[in-house]
DNA sequence: TGTACATCAGTGAACGCGCGTTCACTGATGTAC
DNA sequence: TGTACATCAGTGAACGCGCGTTCACTGATGTAC
């Protein structure tokens, strides 16, 4: 059998126990900072990894950078989803529903980075964060006017609008214990978001439900 | 002319000097905490109000009792304004407007508190944090529960769910720039709140607004 | 296939830092006369 | 009113801690033959 790892040659694949130790950097990081925040120590995701601090700074020269890998992983998967639901398929979601999808995604997403994948970054690493930023606002826009288009949306909302409403509930979701919460808030919010003709129109096709 | 700053002899009351640095460490706490949440520096704060560290801890003998300290004027002033709000007065604000002026004002004070003072004393002060968490709580209840007899709040709509959101906002107002924008969200959930029958009421009465 | 070796990843003690917190000492205040 | 003194608040150097980060050294890996 061949190598197990994939090709040995590929540009930027480096040995076999590096490429392990990072994915290991990685996995505790995804943790530590879920749990602790983007201030979470970097020594405890060194420890956690099961691999010296100086291995961690081969990998990811400073903070910056190790939390940018961790992001970029979860930007990429919301920005894949966004563009699955933002064109209507022919059996795919309806506009609300896929609005209503990507938001509990964003939700889930803002929870695990508290917030930072749209403001500390963008602080901190101008460029990446600036990257993030623009691709999840671009994101959020192709769901939001899809359902503008097709009216379950009110048109004055915009995107900044909507984003900041879900990092809001997603960084106050995280201080109280309720876990049912957050998914009855972004309805509520959801309802502020469809305006009278979009309430309206879903009260009438539910009226039993 | 007597003592300039109250009698001497009240229960509690110690040395003038003492009660000085006593406010001057209290009104650094404010600034501060505002500035950097209540993860702030205690040392910081002493530098600030011009003292000796243990000059801090003579007064407040740890962050808890501190932030304690900032925190309780804020509920204080909070649950008088909702006792303003909540009984309807001759020439007072409607139930619509007591409960968006109320939560405004709550939106400002966990803006400064960075969401402490619901959730974070909770956890590290059982007995205050529990104390504000109630009062808050009761003064949410008290406008909301107005402007729900009064028919323009949803009465699915909980105080819970009200305070998070307002939580919320506070928290994602303080990572973005954008100073107009936590007003206009506020709007954005009012109307979640309001329901079909309110906004239906609101548009008609102000149609042409 | 087996071996020698150059490369580069991993290690972890050590550094400097700011933090929260303490405490022996200094000095300002208010009181008693 | 003026003074002596006991009280108690203020001071700030110092401690231990965990942090982020470095670097001289060790050792595993992959390669060339």
């Amino acid at each position: 059998m061949a190598t197990t790892t994939g090709p040995a040659g590929a540009p930027g694949a480096k040995r076999a126990d590096a490429r392990l130790n990072r994915e290991r950097v990685l996995a505790a990081a995804r943790e530590v900072f879920a749990e602790s925040g983007p201030d979470a120590s970097l020594n405890e995701i060194a420890r956690r990894a099961g691999v010296g601090p100086g291995t961690l700074y081969r990998h990811f020269p400073n903070r910056q950078a190790l939390l940018a890998a961790v992001i970029q992983e979860r930007v990429d998967a919301l920005c894949a989803h966004a563009g699955r639901l933002a064109e209507p398929g022919p059996e795919g979601p309806t506009a609300d529903a896929a609005l209503a999808e990507w938001l509990a995604a964003f939700l889930a997403h803002a929870r695990l980075n508290h917030g930072i994948g749209a403001a500390a970054m963008a602080a901190h690493d101008e460029e990446f964060g600036a990257d993030c930023h623009g691709r999840i606002f671009a994101a959020a826009a192709s769901v939001l006017e899809r359902a503008q288009r097709e009216g379950t949306a009110r048109s004055d909302v915009t995107v900044d609008d909507l984003v900041q409403l879900v990092v809001g509930l997603a960084l106050s979701a995280n201080q109280y214990g309720d876990e049912a919460q957050p998914a009855r808030l972004l309805a509520l919010v959801l309802d502020g978001v469809h305006g009278v003709a979009g309430q309206a129109r879903r009260l009438g096709s539910a009226a039993s439900g």
